[in-house]
DNA sequence: TAGTTGTATAAATTTAATTGATAGTTTTTA
DNA sequence: TAAAAACTATCAATTAAATTTATACAACTA
């Protein structure tokens, strides 16, 4: 059995067909014919029903394509390895991004990035929290970012941004003359809450994942966008909110039912995570050069709470990022004239 | 990069020598030297430093060598999967068993297991529950024996008894003279005690291992030995607890001190643990049949309630093994002579 | 049934791995 | 410290393996 071998069983498996899957390896069609027979041979079973067309996995095929799977990502981190010895910024980077980051998050500083850094071919896929957690324990992906604490072992954490949440206050509100906002105002058994799962971190109320309300899992449906969310809201379902960086894109009439809130204002951590491991560190420390001098401009004025964080183990504070945004000097800002307006 | 390369690499990092590592891969000593020149050429790195005698790693060299070691790892499981489908019960098969089971249960079922599997390789390894969890979803186990429930993701358990504690009475304790014991009778802080952590599952009074008085690290240093234990108790620091298994080797005069419980038992629940891929479905279950059939003879007539089984996700019984040991039917028996005796 | 598409096979060719012989080094020993 | 021993690198020759070109064969399509 060689690497070769098992590259060859990948492309036939994703292509259904020898032809093409050996143009695809840039080689001819009696090269996979034969390599793959010999591979069958060498484990006396078949891989592929060839009876069928398409060409079909036997049931053991489709296991040993599982573990091909396994076996050349894992041959892949030898180049990882030495990449990051040669502190090469470059190569395949999968990035997994929560699907409520994702659309705001990504337009900001993809540009900067691959201008930057035009050897990384990045590549980036929409994974819920849980997806993430998964791909990035096994190889699949190289960092992620979401909304954290996750408290996972073998996972860091560098905390990238708090995005506080706004109100989107509906006309018909209790709470529509009032100038700020606070978390008593919100009809607390309805849609968006903060019942269990927030946990307070650097004196911020932070709504991580284990929020049931609040969850990602219950924003995933939409992918972004809240448009539905902002009608629900409009009709009768009360005050929802939304994550400060996707009220940039509301129409201009939905904008005036913003209000934010009073301290502590509720807010999500948003961090880059990754493998302790640290194979791509280089191009992970890259990102978030670049993610926090984005996200800098459009959210540093945000008005948070820092009080004596409490560095735990497998969370690494940023030191050249946000957290200066957030110091204790610069509290008790205003929102400017676009969001409060 | 071929894995026949991996191979030399490895060869040659654990035994610091070109020609001998040569031998032991069954070829000669200039293959070796070219495959890993060429691989090195291939990388344009060093995984050796031929300057010093015996050879060293070079820093990458060694973080090549530890992924060298999971892509051969996962290579090998390319075989597993083919003999699970094959049916073929041989091979290396890694069991790792905690300290505290290993000493006791090794020898009642080993001689059983090579006569009736001798295709099968097995290699024991004593790990802590810890390593064991971390090994097993490595692929570095392939099965382990430890007290349960360990409510991991990825891993099976199937119980494969509950082995009940034997209080150890020291002379002057005031419980000397009672026929049955009962926890309330333990000096609740000293050394093992039932504080959190126990788990009531199937009526019987679990000690697993979130207990944190009584986990398995507490007695990992005497890795199986209790002695240490008993003359602990002895010198006045109060009862203290056996598995019911580790009785049976103490001296007759320690065993005088020996006092059962009364209902609910403390015990253990001690387990088959696997990943849930059961790569090596075959033999686990061949090697929890001869467990159990040797365990039912030793410890089958201990008297444990089972109440309304509750079965869980990832939990299985064992249909073939202890449980109707335990059944209903067989409730209320009294511990036999040589134990109460 | 001819044409098309796709896989298998065969022989020839190219590429790669392995070997035996030996040179060059370092370490050990006398 | 000179000689021997132990070990690795290199070279040319050999063997083995992968790949290719050409073609046969099978299944589907019009």
């Amino acid at each position: 059995m060689t690497i070769t071998q098992l590259y060859y069983v990948l492309a036939v498996a994703e292509y259904k067909n020898f032809t093409l899957a050996a143009e695809k390896c840039f080689v001819t069609q009696p090269t996979l014919s034969m390599q793959i027979q010999k591979l069958e041979d060498e484990l006396s079973i078949l891989i592929f029903d060839r009876s069928k067309k398409p060409i079909l996995l036997t049931e053991v095929g489709e296991k040993i394509v599982n573990q091909a799977k396994n076996i050349v990502n894992e041959a892949g981190r030898i180049k990882d390895i030495v990449d990051q010895q040669k502190g090469y910024i470059g190569g395949e980077f999968k990035v997994g991004i929560i699907p409520t980051v994702m659309p705001t998050l990504l337009p900001m500083f993809l540009n900067n990035f691959i201008k930057k850094y035009p050897k990384v071919n990045l590549i980036i896929e929409e994974k819920t929290t849980e997806e993430i957690i998964k791909r990035l324990k096994n190889g699949h992906l190289d960092c992620a970012i979401a909304a954290t604490p996750l408290e996972e072992e073998n996972l860091k954490e560098i905390v990238l941004y708090y995005e506080p949440f706004v109100a989107y206050v509906p006309k018909n509100h209790s709470a529509i003359d009032k100038k700020e906002i606070e978390i008593s105002d919100l009809d607390l058994d309805k849609i968006l809450l903060l019942q269990d799962g927030h946990c307070f971190r650097n004196g911020i109320l932070n709504l991580c994942k284990n929020n049931k309300y609040f969850a990602d899992s219950h924003f995933q449906l939409e992918s972004g966008s809240f448009e539905t969310l902002i009608k629900l809201a409009d009709e009768g379902l009360g005050i929802t909110l939304l994550p400060y960086l996707h009220t940039l894109d509301l129409h201009e009439k939905n904008k005036e039912k913003l209000k934010h809130f009073k301290d502590p204002k509720p807010a999500r951590e948003v961090s880059l995570i990754y493998p302790k491991n640290e194979l791509k560190i280089h191009i992970i420390n890259a990102l978030r050069d670049v993610i926090s001098g984005v996200v800098r401009g459009a959210i540093a004025f945000s008005d948070v709470e820092i009080i004596s964080p409490k560095s735990k183990d497998n969370i690494t504070k940023n030191p050249s990022s946000l957290d200066e945004g957030f110091s204790k000097e610069r509290r008790r800002h205003t929102l400017p004239s676009r969001l409060s307006g």
